[in-house]
RNA sequence: GCUCCCAUCGUCUAGUGGCCUAGGACACCACCCUCUCAAGGUGGCGGCACGGGUUCGAAUCCCGUUGGGAGUGCCA
């Protein structure tokens, strides 16, 4: 066995991929292809009420979404933690036999009462010597020795746990099934695992599986606890409140170059002016001694920064084919749509988008029988005491003007001056005539673009509107 | 309640005792550019939580206070 570091991301399959799931995941792939490591998945289906096989597909499609290919020769599994399970109960009874656990047949309940009466918080121990053995309804606990847990986290730094504050926790079920504490050091200890890089969430149950990696006589690996993500009140991400599905954002049209890179400053920046960085740069300079110590704001503005940023940055190719996904539920007719009308308009769309999804409104104009006129917009603009004026002389040059923007720009320019006015204030109508709306792409290139029948036709269909 | 963690602009961060009258990014504001909207350019606003130490010198080290957060399951 070579001693190069084995890291690990064991996610629960809980139906949808978490964003602090995609940072943990990353930090530790980064931290693999830093290091020349492996990246070991192990999917945590301990819990039977979540172990549901499809979401496992889903885990593994997030996961090379972002750019973690299961095919990769540095990452190994997945690996079920459920398929362990006879490892782990073999475990709890080396562990029992060692007098490091013990029997215990107290029912939550009764737990709780003992509590009540003794004033003090959790379990108490009450079994501790009763030399029970296994039976129906019983569990097994670890039994915690006295002394001090001292925990070396890269990120922390050394921290302390009195032992007297840590109960004795259940290493197996009433029913015999193994608990995720126990479950997770004995899979951790069976796959070799080096280094432990997790959320911050899971630091106070470190000392507890490091007493159960001790009690097991194997050195425990290396721990780092990351700061957990939280929202704008400054809470840890929840699934309740919170968009926090990679799923999501993709649908919405965030990059995943872009999620990737938003994700990796959290916590973390790479060194310089700028924190939009390829990924290579991030894997050369990533470390978690480098990391934050405090619970990071997941910012959406910022993240949809990042991925204009991105956008910007593609080649007309990249972005043309990164759009197609995005059409498939646009507000036109499919069989209306024009892939070359689209290139055209491609790279004017390029820079005034954030997100992907973004791309559709801003050319439906183009592919709708009728654009759909914004009645805002209409009444904004068509109020104006020159707007059936520059509709009907515009319509009119326009069917026998040069077709390219500039000459259309140029109509209207002079039309424009003669009524010593501004085109700012002139091309509103216009716009709103062909676009239905008052922003969008550059006038006179869709114009361009649309053809001079369906200008003209528009044109005039807006005039006999406005009565 | 108890255990543990944390504390630099609104937000994400740089900063590891003098290079800091604290740098960058997002957001925000102004101006420039401009057919709308963006993009781009220029400039601006804005921060070391507080109080004690240590030191010639502290954002950086120590203590306390305050304020946040996480955990506290026969969940993971």
């Amino acid at each position: 066995m070579s001693d190069s570091p084995r890291y690990r991301f064991a996610p629960s399959p809980t139906g949808f991929f978490h964003v602090g799931g995609a940072r943990t995941a990353l930090y530790n792939w980064a931290l693999t292809l830093r290091t020349g490591g492996t990246f070991v998945l192990r999917i945590e289906d301990t819990d039977e009420s979540r172990n549901s096989p499809e979401w496992t597909q889903g885990i593994i499609d997030a996961l090379s979404w972002l750019g973690i290919d299961s095919s990769h020769p540095q990452f190994e599994g997945p690996y079920f933690q459920s398929q362990n399970a006879d490892l782990h109960v073999k475990a709890a009874h080396r562990l029992f036999e060692q007098g490091n656990a013990y029997w215990c047949d107290l029912t939550g309940e009764q737990i709780q009462e003992r509590a009540k009466a003794s004033g003090k918080q959790g379990y108490d121990g009450y079994s501790r010597d009763r030399g029970l053995g296994p039976g129906p309804g019983h569990v097994l606990r670890f039994r915690v020795p006295e002394g001090t847990t001292v925990v070396n986290d890269l990120v922390r730094g050394r921290v302390e746990f009195a032992n007297d504050t840590i109960e004795d926790f259940v290493l197996l079920r009433g029913n015999g099934t193994p608990m995720f504490l126990l479950a997770n050091v004995v899979d951790d200890i069976e796959m070799n695992i080096t280094t432990v890089v997790r959320a911050e969430e899971h630091l106070p149950n470190t000392p507890k599986q490091q007493l159960i990696w001790d009690a097991l006589g194997v050195t425990p690996p290396v721990w780092a606890h990351v700061p957990v993500l939280v929202n704008e009140q400054r809470k840890k991400l929840s699934k309740r409140r919170d968009k926090v599905a990679l799923e999501q954002y993709k649908s919405e049209g965030i990059l995943p170059d872009a999620m990737v890179n938003y994700l990796m400053t959290l916590g973390w920046a790479p060194a310089g002016d700028t924190e939009i960085v390829p990924w290579q740069h991030i894997v050369d300079e990533f470390k978690l001694e480098d990391v934050n110590h405090s619970p990071a704001f997941f910012d959406i503005k910022k993240l949809n920064a990042f991925n204009g940023d991105y956008i910007r940055a593609m080649s007309f190719d990249a972005f043309i084919n990164a759009c197609q996904p995005f059409f498939s539920d646009a507000p036109w007719p499919t069989q209306r749509f024009d892939a070359d009308v689209f290139k055209k308009m491609a790279p004017l769309l390029q820079t005034r988008v954030v997100t992907l999804s973004e791309v559709p409104a801003m050319v439906d104009f183009m592919f709708l029988e009728n654009a759909v006129i914004d009645e805002d917009a209409w009444a904004k603009t068509m109020a104006s005491d020159f707007a059936a004026d520059v509709l009907r002389d515009f319509a009119a040059s326009v069917e026998t003007c040069e077709w390219n923007h500039d000459s259309l720009k140029a109509l209207l320019e002079a039309w424009t001056e003669s009524r010593e006015l501004k085109l700012g204030k002139t091309q509103a109508p216009i716009r709103v005539a062909i676009t239905g709306r008052t922003v969008g792409p550059p006038l006179f290139e869709s114009i361009e673009v649309l053809g001079r029948d369906e200008t003209v036709r528009r044109l005039h269909s807006a005039l006999s509107r406005l009565g």
